[in-house]
Parts: C-alpha cells; sequence; structure tokens
DNA sequence: TTTGACCTGTGAGTAGGTCATAGGTTTTAA
DNA sequence: TTAAAACCTATGACCTACTCACAGGTCAAA
C-alpha cells in the first residue's frame, strides 16, 4: 500500500500517515525502484489502533510506548488499563470544570440582561466582562 | 510602572506581558533614557480585561478586536455579547461530547474486566483498545 | 564596585497535526 | 507518444497561547 491508499484505509489525511511514520509510529519497507514507502495491513492494524487510542486520550509517545511493547511480544495491556483509569479521572475532573464555567457563564447572561452597553470611557472597556465574577470555588480570588 | 511591576499587578508571567505587548494587545511608551516599556493604569485595565476575556474563552484576535473597538470609542458590548452566546453554546458541546466519552470509558471499564490481556500475537495489538467502541450516537461507524 | 535583579529582543519549545514548496514518478487520457 | 494529472519524496512553516532560554544592557543596594 502506499500512503494514500492506507490513508484512504483509515480514513485519515495522508499527511497524517506521514507524520505517524516520522515518529515511528509506523513501519513501511521502501520500494527500492522509487523510493516510495511500503505499507502493510500490519500498518494498516497500528494506524487504526492509533487513532482510536487518540479518541481516548491517549497521546502520540504513550501510543508509540504500546505499539514497541507489542512489537517486542510483550502485552501492553496493563499498561492500557492504567493510562485509560487516569484518562477517566481527567476527563471526570475536566467535564466538572466545563460543568462550573458553564454556569458562570449562564448566571453573567442572566445579570448582563440589566446591564447597559456603554461607550468605553477611559475608566472602563466592557464592563460586561469586567464586572464579570471569576471567583472560583476552591480557591479566593487573589484581587 | 514596568514589565514586571505591571505582571504582578495582574498576576500574571512578566513573559505574558511581553507576549502581550508584541501582540499589540498593550501599547507602552518608552522611556528615552533606556528604553523600557512604561505602562500606565490604562494598559493594566486592558491587561486585566483580557485575562477575563481569557477564562471566557475569548481568543487573543478577539481580545484585540473588543480593545481596538474600544479604542476607538466604539462600544465592543455588543460584540462581546456575541461572541459569549457562541462561547456559551460551544461549552455545552463539549460537556456533551465529554458525558458520552465518559459514559463509553466506563463501559469499557467495566467489559475490560472480563477481557485477558493477551500477548501480541501478530493479529492484536491489544484487544482492549482494538475492540473500544468508538461507535457515536449521532452517526454509524463507518467500518 | 560588584552583585543581583531587572530590562531588551529574538528564537525555540510545547501537541498534534495540516499545509506549502520544490522536485521526482507514475498513471491516465488525448 | 506525449502531456497533464495525480501521486510520491523530504523538509520546514504554521496553528494556540503562552513559557523559557539566551546574550547583552541597565540600575539599585551593599
Amino acid at each position: 500500500m502506499k500512503v494514500k491508499e492506507l490513508a484512504t484505509s483509515a480514513g485519515v489525511n495522508p499527511d497524517t500517515v506521514r507524520f505517524y511514520t516520522r515518529e515511528r509510529l509506523l513501519k513501511p519497507s521502501r520500494n527500492p525502484d522509487n523510493n516510495y514507502q511500503q505499507y502493510d495491513t500490519e500498518d494498516l492494524r497500528r494506524l487504526r489502533f492509533a487513532r482510536k487510542a487518540r479518541q481516548l486520550g491517549f497521546s502520540l509517545p504513550e501510543i508509540r510506548q504500546i505499539l514497541d511493547q507489542a512489537d517486542d511480544h510483550h502485552s501492553p495491556c496493563p499498561m492500557v488499563r492504567d493510562v485509560f483509569q487516569q484518562r477517566l479521572a481527567e476527563v471526570e475532573r475536566e467535564i466538572g470544570e466545563l460543568q462550573q464555567l458553564r454556569k458562570r457563564m449562564k448566571t453573567a447572561l442572566v445579570a448582563w440582561q440589566d446591564m447597559p452597553d456603554g461607550t468605553p470611557d477611559g475608566r472602563t472597556i466592557c464592563r460586561l466582562i469586567e464586572h464579570w465574577d471569576d471567583s472560583k470555588p476552591s480557591k479566593q480570588a487573589e484581587e
């Protein structure tokens, strides 16, 4: 398989295939006639694996590590379970932060209904934002 | 005010002040004696404004646009309301996506309890991930 | 006067790609 | 048969919003 065939099979940009090859997640051979990269079904499997792992929040170094372990015939799965647990915790933290943000944004929108726009006058730029309360529940505002 | 004084007043890294100055969000004058940047309380107001806007998800180009409008004595607030509404919708979309992801991760963790690790055998890399169901409720899986 | 803390501009690094460029190869169609 | 279109190569720049490093200039206190 050439670059574009592999990319099409996996549903990614050909440049992503080249990038993953540079990053040594894929290890194609070379066609000695024209110096083109030659990928096989193993590379397709690796690429699909890598894309799924990316969706799960694995970083490229982590994925490379998993693939390298698999090359050495070590089972990467215990490590996968580990990183996966950490990733789940992080996803939940992100959800919590975004929910806080949403709550504060909605509160602000309601408060802003009663505020005039006001042309900047040298003392204020846009009171909609300047009067935004950025305090977080976990720590006091610094100011 | 010199760089570090301004940075301290706003609670940011001095390099951020320098960066914002390069990006023309701050427009200090120069001390002709030593070529140092000279910031005033207006710059402090702009910097605090910019930091609050960043927390709300405004990009630097958007913030620069708001500040430039304020310089021209146009009220930036209608635009702020606009971008803010869009940003709120995006935050809600992100929350939804992350909640989907969390759900699928939890399901996967339960399913994985019953799966053996399995050493890579040339046909599979790590079935924990390869058997991950990445289908999204809004569209069918391609494969 | 020397030390330390500050200042200057510039450039590199971060993550995960995407796009551009310049040049070589292969395939397709006239 | 030939010319264009479509592919390939390697390399480097670009994206965000900073942060850090470097080399050299300035200034205050001891």
